[in-house]
Order: C-alpha cells, then sequence, then structure tokens
DNA sequence: TCTATATGTTCTCTTTTAGTTCACCTTTTG
DNA sequence: CAAAAGGTGAACTAAAAGAGAACATATAGA
C-alpha cells in the first residue's frame, strides 16, 4: 500500500502531531527525512492523499491531518463530528427555527471514497449527518466523503459528501458506488456493454474503466449531495 | 491541522472556558498572545472556525465555543449546556433514525435565480427547505434554486438548490447573490477592482460583465449547495 | 432615547513563513 | 529496460502573522 519513504513521513507526521498539535511543515518534514527539496516532500504528501491517508486543506499552512494508519495502528479520530462535538445552543432570535418534525434524518457517514482506493471503512458508528428527507432514496442510505476530482464534470467535488442509497443494480447511465475485485471503491458512471461493465469518470484527465461483470459489485446509487462553502 | 500560533490560541480559550466560563475577549486573546493589535486575533479565530475547532455566534461578544481539540486532548463540555450533547446510543440505529433535536432547520425557498434575470419573488410564503446545521452561515440563511448552467465550472449545476447568507458585503472571491441596477439578479463570483465590481461566471461560454460598485448590491453569499439525483 | 463602554469587525500595509511547480537527474523495482 | 519512485534547486505564489486605525454593534445606565 505505501511505499518505505510514505510510511516514514506518515508516521513522522503522526508523532508531530502527537506531540505538538501542531502539524510540521514542509521544510521541517524535509528535514526530518534528510532531504534537500521539499518538492520531494510535496510529491510524498500527494502520493499520502492520494491513497486516502491523510487529509490537507488545500493552500493552508500546516493544515494536515490524519485519517487513518496502516495497518494495525489505530487511526485518530477523522475531523468532523465525532464524538466529542457538542451541539450549539443559539438563542433564536432571527435564527429560522429547528425542524422539530420529520423533515431530516440522521443517516451514517460511512468514510470517504476515491477513485481507486478503497473506501476507509471508518468504523466510527457515530458519525452521522444530517440530510432532508426529500433527498433520500427510497433504501437504506448512507453518506460518503467524496475525495478526489475524478468526477468534477459532473458537478462533484473533492470534499463533497454524497448520500448513497444502498442497492445491488443499476441503471445503465446512474452514478454508483461500485466495488471492484471486492477491493477498490469507486464513485463513477455505470454502463453495461454486454458481458462487460465500464465506470466511465467525469474528468478528461481520467480514462473509463472496463471490467467483466463479474469483477464489478455495486454497492449504491446516488441520489443526493450536500456541499458546503467556506 | 494547526498553525502554532492557532495551537496556541485554542489552547488558552479551553483554559479559559475551563477557568472562569466565560470565552476571553480579543483583547485577552490578543494579550495572551503577546500581540499589540487584536486584528492578528481576528484572524486567528476565524482560520479556527474554518478548520472545526470553534463556534461562534456573529457578532456576540464572548461568545466562543470549542467543538473540539487537536489529536489526543480531549475536549471540554461547554458551561451552561450538559444537556445537549449528542448521545452515544449507536448500536441500535443501523436504519436511520428521524432527526427530531436541533441537527437540521427550515429556512425559506425564495425562488430562482439565474443569469441575468431577476430572482422569481416566488411569493410562496409556504415554500421551505431543510437543512443540515452545519450548512448554514451564521447569518440568516435563505435557498434559492439555480436556473442555467452559468456556474457549471465551480459545480453549480441547473436545479441546484443553494443556501444563501443574507448580508450586504463580500470578501474578493466569494460566489455571490448580486443585484445589478436593482434589476438582475445573478450568482456569480465576484472580484473587485478599484471602483469597478466584476461578477465573474464559471463557464467558458459566459464573460465575466464589470459594473461600476455603485451598481451592484451584494444580497447574500454562497454557503451551501444541496442536489438531488433522480 | 441618548450615550458611554466594551467588544467585535474590517481595512490597509508590511514582513515572514510556507506551499507549489518545473525542469532535470538518480535510484529502485517489476 | 522501462516505469515508478525518489531527489535537487530555483522561481514563483500564496498564506500567516503583526501593526494600527477606523468603524460597527451590543448592553446597560442616565
Amino acid at each position: 500500500m505505501l511505499t518505505a519513504k510514505q510510511h516514514q513521513l506518515l508516521l513522522f507526521i503522526r508523532d508531530r502531531l502527537a506531540e505538538t498539535g501542531v502539524s510540521p511543515s514542509f521544510d521541517e518534514m524535509k528535514d526530518a527525512l534528510g532531504l534537500k527539496s521539499k518538492s520531494g516532500v510535496h510529491r510524498l504528501i500527494n502520493a499520502l492523499e492520494e491513497r486516502g491517508f491523510i487529509r490537507r486543506m488545500a493552500n493552508r499552512a500546516r493544515a494536515l491531518e490524519i485519517i487513518r494508519l496502516p495497518e494495525g495502528q489505530a487511526a485518530s479520530q477523522p475531523a468532523g463530528s465525532g464524538s466529542n462535538v457538542v451541539s450549539p445552543d443559539f438563542g433564536a432570535k432571527s435564527a429560522p427555527a429547528p425542524a422539530n418534525d420529520d423533515h431530516s434524518v440522521e443517516i451514517p457517514l460511512h468514510g470517504r471514497i476515491a477513485a481507486g482506493t478503497p473506501i476507509e471503512a471508518l468504523e466510527n458508528r457515530d458519525s452521522f449527518v444530517t440530510v432532508p428527507m426529500g433527498m433520500m432514496g427510497r433504501g437504506n442510505c448512507y453518506a460518503l466523503e467524496v475525495s478526489g476530482d475524478s468526477m468534477v464534470e459532473m458537478g462533484i467535488l473533492d470534499g463533497d459528501t454524497v448520500i448513497i442509497e444502498s442497492c445491488d443494480t443499476a441503471r445503465d447511465g446512474e452514478v454508483v458506488v461500485a466495488l471492484v475485485d471486492r477491493e477498490e471503491a469507486t464513485l463513477k458512471t455505470l454502463k453495461r456493454d454486454g458481458r462487460n461493465v465500464a465506470l466511465i469518470p467525469a474528468n478528461r484527465d481520467y480514462n473509463t474503466q472496463t471490467y467483466d461483470a463479474g469483477r464489478v459489485q455495486v454497492q449504491g446509487r446516488l441520489v443526493g449531495l450536500l456541499r458546503q462553502y467556506h
């Protein structure tokens, strides 16, 4: 899964975070790995992000976060709503009224989904997302956080939260969560072609992958999307 | 995740909250960090809010609240409210449960917005949209339905519902609802250029419109987006 | 209602720190 | 061998941080 250097860097970041609570800068990581240029670090960081081990805020200093660790070691709590989140108690002045009836539901956030990597199983069962009722499908739904830009041309951006309705079949042209070889979960448009199944990204920089139908398993279909701007 | 200063400030706020139950004022934070101006504190607070470590109420004095702490340390309970802590009653919940608490709010759907046409005033006062709490800004919010494709390259598609926080100013680069000549409302990225204001679409087929600042009135800024797939 | 005080927000300017990209080279590995 | 991973250095861009002042807003009391 990881190369030696990537692994080394990941552990260094973890230690720094645990010790000081502050992520290391590229220069510090460069020194820690004994490198002389930080562009190497840059590439390693990209690799770690692509593989779903860390998350970071684009163009922000020291904004790294560890999402999981390779085999064995326990991952730390991800951002967002962990168990220690406390709900605010806004005094409602001109504030909109809380929706106390059945206009919304909470569904579990099962993790992140990226092109070419498994869903992080994110066993945090205490991660939930509130979703407007109307956005749910009929079946059982859960949420995933999108990682990567393989679907940008369909308006699905990195960081978006997608609502997935569990199902094991899909119509041609639907966007689905597909598991390939029981390993890699991806969010793609599905098209069938005889015995083959095509998983089509919405980004010119990525290629359509075609597999034998037996290798692809549909896990759900896209029914909604939430995005927050900061 | 955090820079040294951000981390330092966060811990200071936590300690103050634990000791006195009251959040420190900007001046106190300024002194605690050894600064001579509180504008720096303001920026740090914004960074902490953006990263999801604290929450605050707009224009309220000493209204900070710690949501979580960086790796390791446990978040402290907020002063006044012990009752509204998210209860860890997972396990029995594999089916989505209705959200009967304050995780979502209903905001009015004010109509549709398109490039170059006024918002259809949609005086249906009975149109509401349910929105997850976390997606709201701090101010007064309302929803609009997007019509047209002038923002597709930012992942805002025809038919999407956008959440707008009412405000009359915006920072450079923010996506805003702008009223031109008190007539045409559009959803665009705003950039200032001296006396002029540019409204930039996210679609190669549309042109940036530049107006004298006096002709453009900001009505709100984009804070969230909802999309349903059928 | 007016006003003083405390507090929070914005703005501009400057310096420092940090992240990104690129061209090119070397090492490792399937 | 070829591809992928790793490494270097430099130029460039952007964010963080500090200062100081003007302005906005909330609250309580006259």
